[in-house]
DNA sequence: GCCGGCGTTTACACAATTTTTACGGCGTCT
DNA sequence: AGACGCCGTAAAAATTGTGTAAACGCCGGC
C-alpha cells in the first residue's frame, strides 16, 4: 500500500508516450504526461515530482536545454528517451544533469528497473512517510509498527490490517461488509459480527478511553469511521 | 569531480581492468583495481569508496550475489560493466541494488560522463558508519565483527546474514519469505521454519535473556522485527 | 578414516491468535 | 410496555504459529 510514485512522462510521440505509460501504471505508478517541454514544465512547476523522463526530441525546446533549465531550480532525477545513440548525445545529456539515458528502442523491463533505481535513491516518498497520528498514537504503516504515548504498542495480524483500512479510509464512513471483504476476505462478508469484536480491540489498545472512543466511531446502523 | 574521487574498480579481465583505470586516471580520478570480488570487498571493507565500478563476470563470485551483499551494509553507487546484453541480465542487477548497468564494448566518453553522474549524486557523502549498537552488542556490518560485552563472538555465515538483514531494517518488520529469499535465496522461500530456528540461535548469542528478547523481536503472524 | 563444526530436517509441547458462541444493554418503533 | 435490531462485552473452543530439542548428513581439517 505504498504511495504511488509522482512521475512525469514528457514525450511528443503518442505511441511511444502511451507505451511508456502503459508500463508504468502496470507497475503501479500513476504517472503524469506532457507533449511538450511547454506543457512539462507546467506540471513540474508543482514541484512534487519524483521522476521526470524525458524525451530529447521535443518539437518546441531541445532536451538539452530544458534539462540544464531545469537544473537551476530543480534536483529531480530525469531518465532520458533517446533515439540518439550517439556516445556523444549521451555525455551531453548526462553532464546537462540527466541521471540516465536510455536509447530507443528499450524493453520496458529495463525501463521499469531504471525508474526503480532513481526512485530507490531520490524517491523520498516512495515508502516513507506513511505515519499516522492522532491522539498519543502514532502508527507507521510501512514498518507495521504501532505507538502509544512514545511506548510500542503490539497488534496482531487482523488488528492490524483493520485499523490500516480504517486509516486509509479517514473521515469516511466504512460498512461492516467493506470492511469485512478488505480484512477478512470477500468471502465471509456475512459474518459481520467479527469487526465488531476486532473494532473493540483496537479501542481498547488505541483509545484513551474505550469506553468513550475519540477516533473509532460507531456509526449504527452502518458500520465504522475513523476519526484523526 | 574534485580532485580526490575514491573509485574501487573490481574487473578480472586484465586488458579492461587497464582500460578503465587509464580513462579514470586521465580524468584525475585515483582508482583502486581489484581482479576477485573477495579482493573487491577486502578494499570495500575501508569504507571510504566513493564508487564502485564492478564486471559482473567474476571468478569467484556471482556479479549479482556481490551487490545484493554490498547493499546489506553499504549505500555506495555501484555502476555495472557487463558483456551480458539480455534485459533480464540488467534488470536483475538494477534491481538488486545496482545504479547502473553498461554493456561492453562501451565508449570512455559515456563511461566517464556515467560516472561523473554518480559522483555528481552520491560522491561527497562517502560511506557512513557501518557499526549497530543496543544492549551491549556491537555489530560491524563491514568487518563481519560482532562483539558482546567487548568479548568477540562468532557468528557462522547465515546467522550473519540473517542478522545483517534484519539490521539493515531495523524497526520495520520482515515477514518470513522475505527473509527466506534474501538469506537463503528465493529458491527455498517456502522454507519459512529455517529462519525461526536461526533467529533462536541468534537470541541465544545476543540477547540478554534468550527467553525473552529485547532487540529480535516476534511478529506472530508475519515474521520478525529488529529493535536497536 | 575419524572428528567436530555447520546447516538442515523432523518432531512436539506450548503460546498466541482467530473463530465461535453466548449474553446483556440501549434505543426505537409499534 | 414489549419486541426487535444493533451494539458492546466476555470467555471458551478451535486453529494456527512459535520455541525448543534432538538427530541427520555434509564437509573440511587432522
Amino acid at each position: 500500500m505504498t504511495a504511488p510514485a509522482r512521475i512525469v512522462v514528457i514525450e511528443d510521440d503518442p505511441q511511444i508516450r502511451r507505451f511508456v505509460l502503459d508500463a508504468l501504471g502496470k507497475a503501479g505508478c500513476a504517472p503524469q504526461e506532457a507533449g511538450t517541454a511547454r506543457q512539462g514544465r507546467e506540471i513540474l512547476g508543482a514541484g512534487d515530482a519524483q521522476l521526470v523522463i524525458l524525451d530529447l526530441g521535443l518539437p518546441d525546446m531541445s532536451g538539452i536545454d530544458f534539462i540544464r533549465a531545469l537544473r537551476l531550480w530543480s534536483s529531480v532525477p530525469v531518465l532520458v528517451l533517446s533515439a540518439r545513440v550517439t556516445e556523444q548525445d549521451k555525455i551531453e545529456a548526462l553532464d546537462a544533469g540527466a541521471d540516465d539515458y536510455l536509447t530507443k528502442p528499450f524493453g520496458v523491463g529495463e525501463l521499469l528497473a531504471r525508474v526503480r533505481v532513481l526512485l530507490r535513491r531520490h524517491g523520498q516518498g516512495g515508502d516513507t512517510e506513511s505515519v499516522h497520528r492522532f491522539g498519543g498514537v502514532e502508527v507507521d504503516l510501512a514498518r507495521h509498527a504501532v505507538k502509544r504515548d512514545g511506548a510500542d504498542l503490539h497488534l496482531t495480524q487482523l488488528e492490524y490490517r483493520l485499523l490500516a483500512v480504517l486509516l486509509a479510509n479517514a473521515g469516511k464512513v466504512m460498512t461492516h461488509r467493506h470492511l469485512m471483504r478488505e480484512v477478512w476476505g470477500s468471502g465471509q462478508a456475512e459474518q459481520e459480527h467479527y469487526v465488531r469484536i476486532y473494532v473493540r480491540r483496537l479501542r481498547q489498545k488505541l483509545e484513551r478511553d474505550p469506553t468513550q472512543p475519540q477516533h473509532l466511531l460507531t456509526e449504527t446502523g452502518i458500520g465504522y469511521r475513523f476519526q484523526p
